[in-house]
DNA sequence: GTCTATATTGCGATAGAC
DNA sequence: GTCTATCGCAATATAGAC
């Protein structure tokens, strides 16, 4: 028998509603009482997971971290290189990481310490990346601000329309940033 | 006598503490105690002035209105072009707009749909300008998410090193995104 | 592991004196 | 126009039964 890979089923589902509460509303209304409820257990089953608030948020930070990981090695071997990768994967709120992503963004936004480190440090590795992959190191900032600002969008304007609107613009707009990319130094 | 343009200084100064909490530290620290503490009135006399959480969460957005109208006269008049002033305004933190922009964003992450409809309508504001004075829409877009992207970097990631690392750099970002605006459709 | 109290603190807002 | 005092509520966290 290997190890169980989740070491609690509750413990997820309780990390789960954390993350819904704080993409799907606010850091507010995160409280450990709607969590809780979302997640199906009483007030006390969930401190018996996480001891407290600030044990949720590590456990987010720590799902950020491993989601990270796994996107910059996937940036890394993309068949249409990594700039597209990055650009296309930047529209948002359908993957697990773009989830993980806003709730820790909520969370750097309330002005925690540890996120907004989590939040520095996963973008220098995209911009690492970026720099690696593009000749001007100028250029690959800017492709990184464009893909930050399609970011923000979603996460500070959720019930608007998203920024770019179709597959389409995202087309033209992927043709654009590799027009950037492929400028010479 | 002309007519006082502001009909109270305590008014000023409630909302002036207001913005400092909200951009310096976070919406959550933007308690009703804290602001008068700050404005150096009791929690009484700042209620006298704003009746409620919200009617302050008015007087914020009402000053970004204005702040944004006139920064729109500005670019539009800028000498060296909307786009130019457009992308160097975006270094954010320094100017009034810059500041009642940031406080806006952090009452917006608040889930504040208040709050969310004054900075996407802000937001169309810039990009009509720009798609105005750039010949390709995407491109105009791609203009706009850049500064996005710069704005969203110091609202999230305040006391990080800012993206953009000094003026040499920002000259370079300039000269690149004059490059993206001039090109051809 | 999960539950029901309950202690404690902090927030938004009201009432009424000065 | 500014103050103090206080109410009502919601949030984090603890204690201890099951």
């Amino acid at each position: 028998m290997p190890p169980s890979p989740s070491p609690s089923p509750s413990r997820d589902r309780i990390l789960d509603a954390f993350e819904e509460l704080l993409t799907e509303q606010s850091e507010r209304a995160a409280t450990l009482d709607a969590v809780a409820a979302r997640a199906g257990v009483s007030k006390g089953g969930l401190l018996y997971h996480f001891s407290s608030k600030d044990a949720l948020v590590d456990g987010i930070l720590e799902r950020l971290q491993r989601l990270v990981d796994d996107d910059l090695e996937r940036m890394r071997t993309a068949p249409a290189g990594p700039v597209d990768y990055f650009v296309r994967s930047s529209v948002s709120s359908q993957s697990a990481l773009d989830r993980t992503v806003i709730a820790a963004a909520r969370l750097a936004q309330g002005a925690n310490p540890k996120a907004r480190a989590s939040l520095s440090s996963m973008q220098g590795g995209w911009l690492a990346l970026l720099e690696s992959a593009v000749s001007d190191p100028i250029a690959a900032k800017a492709i990184m601000l464009v893909g930050d600002g399609i970011y923000y969008n979603s996460v500070l304007l959720p019930e608007t329309a998203s920024v770019v609107r179709d597959d389409a613009e995202m087309d033209r707009l992927v043709a654009l940033v590799l027009e950037i990319a492929a400028r010479p130094r």
